[in-house]
RNA sequence: GCCGGGAUGGUGGAACUGGUAGACACAAGGGACUUAAAAUCCCUCGGCACUGAGUGCUGCGCGGGUUCGAAUCCCGCUCCCGGCACCA
C-alpha cells in the first residue's frame, strides 16, 4: 500500500476498471426491485462549472447507494444538444453547430468520467441526433392528430435580441431570460402545443406530488394561475346584435361597473370606434404596438387611454357606460377587455379619476359603523377592493360578496349573459423557432391541400447540413432550396416545409423516456421498458427549472399517458432542487469583475483592486464564467483528486441549499480522506486473516473503550444510512463518517499495547473489531468517494468492488448502552448528570438522583412538588 | 400586494416524535516536533462574571403564550431570500 494518499493515480485507474466491468449497465439483475436515479442532462456547454458536479454527484452517491441495497438502478447521461448557444457561436467564429457540439459533448463527457460518475454511459443520448429528433417530429404528428397541436397566427414574444418568438416562460419582466434585450409583441404565425388543455390536471395532480419541494409546488401552482370568474355579455348601445365580452373575478361588484375598457389589440376596437375619435383611437393603438411588453406591463406605469365613442350597456343596471381602450388592459389574458369598478379595483380607480369618469359604491366593508365612514367619503382616496357586503345593487344588496358571486353568476347564466368560468394564466406553448440548431417541424404547406404532415414513415425530416445561419431572424431553413422544395404528401405536388425549428424545451420534455430504449426503432421506447422503470424514483436538479422544464415535462407525461404510451401520470415521484455553488466575486467601478489576483488581498474587508486601488464591492454570486468567481471542476480534481470533489460538495451543506466555495474548508475534506488513508495504512495487514469475519463480535473482555468503538460504528451505520434514505442529509452523513474515525484513535493505542504481548483472545477480538471497522467503514465511504473506497477495498485484501458489496446492516443490539448519561434538571435547568443501567426503573433512577450531591444542594429547603422521568434522557425535579 | 422558504457561535452548519443547544468542519488562539518554515500532531474555542479543577448567570431574529421542560408547538411582529404580479 502506498503510504501516500495520491488521488491522481488510483483515480483513473478505477475509472476505466468500473467501466471495463460494465459495473453500472442497468438491467443486470432483471428480477430485482428497480430505482431509476436521474439528473437533468446538461447543455454541453465545453465546461463542466460546480453546479453541475454538485446536481450529478448527489445522484450519484443515491445511485451507489440504492445498487449497494439491492436494487437494480437505471442512472442515464445524455447531451441538451440542440439549441442557441451552438448556433450563436456559429455566428460568432465560424464554426457549424454540429461540429462545436461534438467536441463539447467529447470534452465535457470525459470530464463526467473523471468525476467517477456511475453512469451507464451504454444509455447515452443526444438530442442533436437524427435517431433523437425523429421522435420529436414523430410526438409532433401524434400530437397534431391529437389536436394538441395546432397554427395560429397571435401576438407573439419576439425578441429584439435573438430576434426570434419567445415562449411566455422565456420573457422575464419583459425581458429576453437569455440575450436581456427587450421583448415586443408581433404578429406571427406559429405552432402551439394546447398546454391548457391539461392546465387543470396540472394543477390538481401537483397534489399527488408530495415528494416534491413545496416551493417548486407552489411555483407551478403560481404559474398555472387558476382564477375562477365569470363572464358576462354587456351589449353595445345602438348595435342589439353585438355585445363585449368581459371576464371578471368580482361579479358581486357589477352595479358598480362604469365604464368598460378593451385592451388596444381587441379585435372589436375598430367596430366601435366611431368616426369622430378615430384619428385618436388609431393613434393611441399605434403608439402601444410600438411599447415593449416590459413597459407597458409595468405595475407603476401611468395608466393611458382613450374613448371609442361608443357605448355599452351594463346588464345589470341597463346604464349606458362609456367603452374605452386602455394600455393597462391586456388582450392576452381573459376575454381582453374588463368592466371598470372604479370603486373597488385600484386601476379602475386611478383611470377614473384621470378621465372623470363616475365612482360608484357597490361595497361596504362590513355591517358596523365603519360603513359610514366609507360612504361618507364620497371621494375615495383609493378603491375599496376588499369583500364587503353589497350596496345599491337592487335585489342583490345586504348580501356578502361572497354569496352575491354565486347569485349574480347564476342570475346571468338564467337570462343567457354569461356565467362561471375559469380562466388560467398558463397560456399555450408556442414552439416556433426561427433557428436552424433545432428540430425541424415535420409539416408541409401545400397551396391545394394546405398544412398537411409528414407521413410517419418517412421521418426524420433531417436537419440540413448547411444553412446560412445569420441571426438576422429570418428561418435559416427558408434559404435552403433543397430542404423547402418538397413534394405534398398528399397529392403529390410541389410544396413548402415548414422552416421553423422547435422549441428546444421540447427535447427535455421526454428525454428521460428515451433512456428506456435509447437504439429502439420502431417507437420512442417501448411500453414494457416504461412500466418496468417509471416513474423516475429522483429526478435532481436546479430550481431554475422549476416552471418551464418541470411543466413541460409533466404535460407531455400526460399526453403520453392519453398516448398510451406510458402508464403514470406524473414522471417524477421525489424531486431534489440543489442549491447553487456560489463563489465570492469583486467588482470594480472601473475594471468590472475583478478574479482573485486582480484583488489585493482577498480576504481582507476592504478588498483593493490592484488595477487602480478602488475598494472592491464583494458580493457572494452563483460561480460563472463573467463573473470571475468560479472554480474549474477540471483544476480541483487535479489539485484534489475527484473524491475530495465530490466529498465538498456533499459535505458543505445540505443538498437544497446554497453552497459557498471555501478552498480551506475543500482542503478539509481532503485531508480526512487523507487520515483515512493513514489509518489504514497502519492496520491493513494487521487484519488478514480476518477476512471472513463477519460477526457478531463477542466483546467480553475488551476495553470500555472498544466497547464504546463497537458500539459507535454500528451506530454510525445506522445513521449513514438514515440520513441518505430519509432526507438527503449527505452533510450530515459525512460528518458521522468523520466522527467514527475520530473515535479509531482508540485502536491505535490498543494496539500499540501488542508489542508488549497481550492476552491472545483479546487481541483476536480486537483485531476482529479492527476488520470490521475498516470493511464498514470504506463500505459506507464508497457513496462519496468511491475511488478511494476500492483502493482501500483492494489494500484490504477484499475481492470485487466495495460498490458491488450489500449495504451494512447494523446491529440494533450493539448500538445500545448498558449505562446511560441522564440529565438531572431542577426546574427545566440542567443540574447534574448521572450515570444509569440501561434497564434501570424509574425508582431506582429516582433513588440514584437523591443521592446526587449536586441535585441535593439545588433541593435543600425546598420541597419537591413533582419528578419528571424521561427514560434514557433525562429527569426533572419541580420544586416549590 | 399575493404565494412559498428562511433567521442557531467569528464562518458553513448539527440537534430523533418538545427532553443535556452548538455534532462535524473551517477560521482563530495556545502548545509539541523542527536550526527555521511548511507539513503533521495535541489542547482551547457562544457571551458575561468570579482567584481556581470549577461554579453561576445568560444565549437559537424580536415580543408574548402553552408546557415540568420550547431552536422545535401556538399567537403577534421584524428582517432576509426565491417566485408571481396593471391577470381584471
Amino acid at each position: 500500500m502506498d503510504p501516500k494518499y495520491h488521488p491522481r493515480l488510483i483515480e483513473p485507474k478505477w475509472q476505466k476498471c468500473w467501466n471495463d466491468h460494465g459495473l453500472f449497465d442497468a438491467d443486470h439483475g432483471k428480477a430485482r426491485e428497480r430505482h431509476y436515479v436521474l439528473e437533468m442532462f446538461p447543455y454541453p456547454s465545453g465546461n463542466l462549472h460546480m453546479g453541475h458536479v454538485r446536481a450529478y454527484v448527489i445522484g450519484d452517491v443515491l445511485a451507489r447507494y440504492y445498487r449497494m441495497q439491492g436494487f437494480d438502478v437505471l442512472h442515464p447521461m445524455g447531451w441538451d444538444s440542440l439549441g442557441l448557444p451552438a448556433e450563436n457561436a456559429a455566428i460568432r467564429d465560424g464554426i457549424h453547430p454540429k461540429q462545436r457540439t461534438e467536441q463539447n459533448i467529447k470534452s465535457v463527457r470525459r470530464q463526467m468520467k473523471s468525476l467517477g460518475l456511475s453512469l451507464d454511459w451504454s444509455r447515452e443520448i443526444a438530442t442533436c441526433d437524427p435517431s433523437y429528433y425523429r421522435w420529436n417530429q414523430w410526438f409532433f404528428i401524434k400530437m397534431y392528430e391529437r389536436g394538441l397541436v395546432y397554427r395560429r397566427t397571435s401576438l407573439a414574444n419576439w425578441c429584439t435580441g435573438c430576434l426570434t418568438v419567445l415562449a411566455n416562460e422565456q420573457v422575464v419582466d419583459g425581458i429576453c431570460e437569455r440575450c436581456n434585450k427587450p421583448v415586443v409583441q408581433r404578429q406571427i404565425p406559429d405552432w402551439a402545443f394546447r398546454i391548457t388543455r391539461y392546465a387543470d390536471e396540472l394543477l390538481d395532480d401537483l397534489g399527488k406530488l408530495n415528494l416534491w419541494p413545496e416551493r417548486i409546488v407552489s411555483m407551478q401552482r403560481n404559474w398555472i394561475g387558476r382564477s375562477e370568474g365569470v363572464e358576462l355579455r354587456f351589449p353595445i348601445k345602438d348595435n342589439g346584435s353585438d355585445h363585449i365580452e368581459i371576464f371578471t373575478t368580482r361579479a358581486d361588484t357589477v352595479y358598480g361597473a362604469t365604464y368598460v375598457v378593451l385592451a388596444p389589440e381587441h379585435a372589436m376596437v375598430a367596430k366601435l370606434t366611431r368616426s369622430e375619435q378615430k384619428s385618436r383611437v388609431e393613434a393611441f393603438v399605434a403608439e402601444m404596438s410600438k411599447i415593449e411588453r416590459a413597459r407597458r406591463t409595468d405595475a407603476g406605469a401611468k395608466k393611458e387611454g382613450v374613448w371609442t365613442g361608443s357605448y355599452a350597456i351594463n346588464p345589470f343596471t341597463g346604464e349606458e357606460i362609456p367603452i374605452w381602450i386602455a394600455n393597462f388592459v391586456l388582450a392576452d389574458y381573459g376575454t381582453g377587455a374588463v368592466m371598470s369598478v372604479p370603486a373597488h379595483d385600484q386601476r379602475d380607480y386611478e383611470f377614473a379619476k384621470q378621465y372623470g369618469l363616475p365612482i360608484r359604491i357597490v361595497i361596504q366593508p362590513q355591517p358596523s359603523g365603519e360603513v359610514e365612514k366609507h360612504l361618507a367619503c364620497s371621494d375615495l382616496s383609493q378603491a375599496f377592493t376588499e369583500d364587503g357586503v353589497l350596496y345599491q345593487s337592487e335585489k342583490h344588496t345586504g348580501l356578502s360578496s361572497a354569496q352575491a358571486r354565486i347569485q349574480i353568476a347564476k342570475q346571468a347564466e338564467r337570462q343567457g349573459i354569461g356565467g362561471i368560468t375559469i380562466r388560467y394564466h398558463l397560456r399555450d406553448w408556442g414552439i416556433s423557432r426561427q433557428r436552424y440548431w433545432g428540430t425541424p417541424i415535420p409539416m408541409v404547406h401545400c397551396e391545394v391541400c394546405g398544412i398537411v404532415p409528414v407521413p410517419i414513415e418517412s421521418l426524420p425530416v433531417l436537419l440540413p447540413e448547411q444553412a446560412p445561419i445569420t441571426g438576422t431572424g429570418e428561418a435559416p431553413l427558408a434559404k435552403v432550396p433543397e430542404f423547402v422544395n418538397t413534394d405534398c404528401p398528399k397529392c403529390g405536388k410541389k410544396a413548402r416545409r415548414e422552416t421553423d425549428t422547435m422549441d428546444t424545451f421540447v427535447d427535455s420534455s421526454w428525454y428521460f423516456a428515451r433512456y428506456l430504449d435509447p437504439g429502439e426503432e420502431d417507437l420512442p421506447f417501448k411500453r414494457e421498458s416504461a412500466d418496468r422503470w417509471l416513474p423516475v424514483k429522483i429526478y435532481v436538479g436546479g430550481p431554475e427549472h422549476a416552471v418551464m422544464h418541470l411543466l413541460y415535462f409533466r404535460f407531455w407525461t400526460k399526453v403520453m399517458r392519453d398516448m398510451g404510451l406510458v402508464s403514470v401520470d406524473e414522471p417524477v415521484e421525489r424531486l431534489l432542487t440543489q442549491g447553487m455553488v456560489v463563489g465570492e466575486s469583486f467588482w470594480c467601478e472601473s475594471h468590472g469583475y475583478r478574479s482573485r489576483d486582480g484583488v489585493d488581498d482577498p480576504e481582507s474587508s476592504e478588498p483593493k483592486c490592484t488595477e487602480c486601488g478602488r475598494t472592491l464591492r464583494v458580493r457572494l454570486e452563483k460561480m460563472s464564467k463573467s463573473k470571475l468567481n468560479g472554480v474549474a471542476p477540471e483544476s480541483m480534481c487535479e489539485q484534489y483528486g475527484a473524491d475530495t470533489a465530490r466529498l465538498f460538495s456533499l459535505f458543505a451543506a445540505p443538498p437544497e441549499k446554497d453552497v459557498e466555495w471555501n478552498d480551506r474548508a475543500v482542503a478539509g475534506c481532503y485531508n480526512f480522506l487523507r487520515r483515512i488513508w493513514v489509518f489504514f495504512l497502519r492496520h491493513h495487514q494487521r487484519v488478514e486473516g480476518y477476512r471472513d469475519f463477519a460477526g457478531p463480535l463477542d466483546e467480553s473482555g475488551l476495553s470500555l473503550e472498544l466497547i464504546a468503538l463497537h458500539r459507535s460504528l454500528h451506530r454510525t451505520i445506522a445513521k449513514v444510512t438514515a440520513d441518505i434514505e430519509k432526507e438527503f442529509q449527505f452533510n450530515t452523513a459525512i460528518a458521522a463518517l468523520m466522527e467514527l474515525l475520530n473515535g479509531c484513535k482508540v485502536l491505535d493505542d490498543e494496539v500499540d499495547g501488542f508489542a508488549e504481548g497481550v492476552d491472545p483472545d483479546r487481541k483476536q477480538k480486537t483485531e476482529q473489531l479492527l476488520f470490521m471497522v475498516l470493511k464498514n467503514m470504506v463500505l459506507l465511504l464508497s457513496p462519496f468517494a468511491p475511488h478511494v473506497a476500492d483502493e482501500l477495498w483492494k489494500n484490504l485484501g477484499m475481492s470485487g468492488f466495495a460498490g458491488e458489496q450489500p449495504w451494512p446492516k447494523f446491529d440494533p443490539q450493539a448500538t445500545q448502552e448498558d449505562t446511560i448519561q441522564m440529565a438531572v434538571q431542577v426546574n427545566g435547568k440542567v443540574r447534574a448528570t448521572i450515570d444509569v443501567q440501561r434497564e434501570a426503573s424509574e425508582d431506582e433512577i429516582r433513588a440514584q438522583v437523591e443521592k446526587n450531591e449536586k441535585v441535593q444542594k439545588w433541593l435543600e429547603g425546598k420541597s419537591i412538588r413533582r419528578v419528571i422521568v424521561v427514560p434514557g434522557r433525562l429527569v426533572n425535579i419541580v420544586v416549590g
